[in-house]
DNA sequence: AAATCGGTCAACCGCGACTTT
DNA sequence: GAAAGTCGCGGTTGACCGATT
């Protein structure tokens, strides 16, 4: 189709029903015959754009489900910036529905939940090699054994800008737990370069110890995840 | 009340893949 | 097999609107 005349723009009303009319008689193909033969001074891929997302039978508009925003997250994860891959798991949205309320909500919240993750693995990390100082300068590992809490505690509990393990804030959920875990298999002997890194195609990587995920639906969690009140 | 800022989302653009001629 | 046409996808833009200053 020639560039002349053709509207940008929002849609009209009266353009949706023509569209909607014509693609009910000649199907959705072919876009660039169907504005034409329509009238429409529009392209055939603003024709096909509207359509699919806005006219389209059985589109749901409106807020995303929990249960949908869980899943959006897991395949972002797994896929990618899929967004049509994604939306076909989604029955009634739209790639770019999922892709606007990706940027807007979910990256956000992902980013923040992943960068206090960051910030208190950072912490933990720092804590349980400073407990292993301190316990090592006491002799009190024997081997992969570690000393009981109460010896834990032989460092100066009375100061405020160290945190204790036994009320450490991690424990709030089963997803923080899972550090703890994690840190327990710190004190055993792990090492940085048992970190798995699995970087996403927005740049973002996310760091576990390499078992951290076999076996494991993360989704057992989501309600710390999503719980960002 | 006006100006500014930030969030949201519909729509556009460019490009690669696929289909048709 | 090549060229032209069409489609689908992901990134980006810009208009709109409510909140804040």
């Amino acid at each position: 189709m020639q560039g002349e005349n053709l509207r940008k723009g929002t849609w009209l009303q009266e353009e949706d029903e023509q569209l909607t009319s014509f693609v009910a008689r000649l199907g959705e193909r072919r876009w660039d015959s169907l504005a034409k033969v329509a009238g429409l001074k529009r392209s055939g891929k603003s024709c096909r754009l509207r359509w699919m997302n806005y006219l389209r039978p059985n589109l749901k508009h409106g807020h995303f489900s929990v249960e949908e925003e869980q899943l959006i997250v897991q395949l972002q994860q797994e896929l990618g910036n899929k967004w049509a891959k994604i939306a076909r798991k989604l029955p009634g949205r739209t790639d770019n529905e999922i892709k606007n309320y990706w940027k807007t909500h979910l990256r956000k919240r992902a980013q923040a939940q992943q960068g206090d993750f960051k910030y208190k693995l950072e912490i933990a990390t720092q804590e349980v090699n400073q407990k292993s100082i301190d316990m090592d300068s006491k002799n009190c590992k024997h081997g992969n054994v570690w000393c009981q809490d109460s010896e834990w505690e032989t460092k100066d509990s009375s100061s405020t800008d160290t945190l204790s393990l036994s009320d450490w804030e991690l424990r709030s959920s089963p997803y923080e737990t899972r550090i703890l875990d994690w840190i327990a298999e710190l004190q055993n002997g792990y090492g940085e370069n048992e970190l798995e890194q699995d970087c996403n195609s927005t740049g973002t990587c996310n760091y576990y110890p390499q078992e951290f995920d076999e076996g494991c639906d993360s989704w057992d969690y989501s309600g710390s995840l999503w719980d960002m009140n």
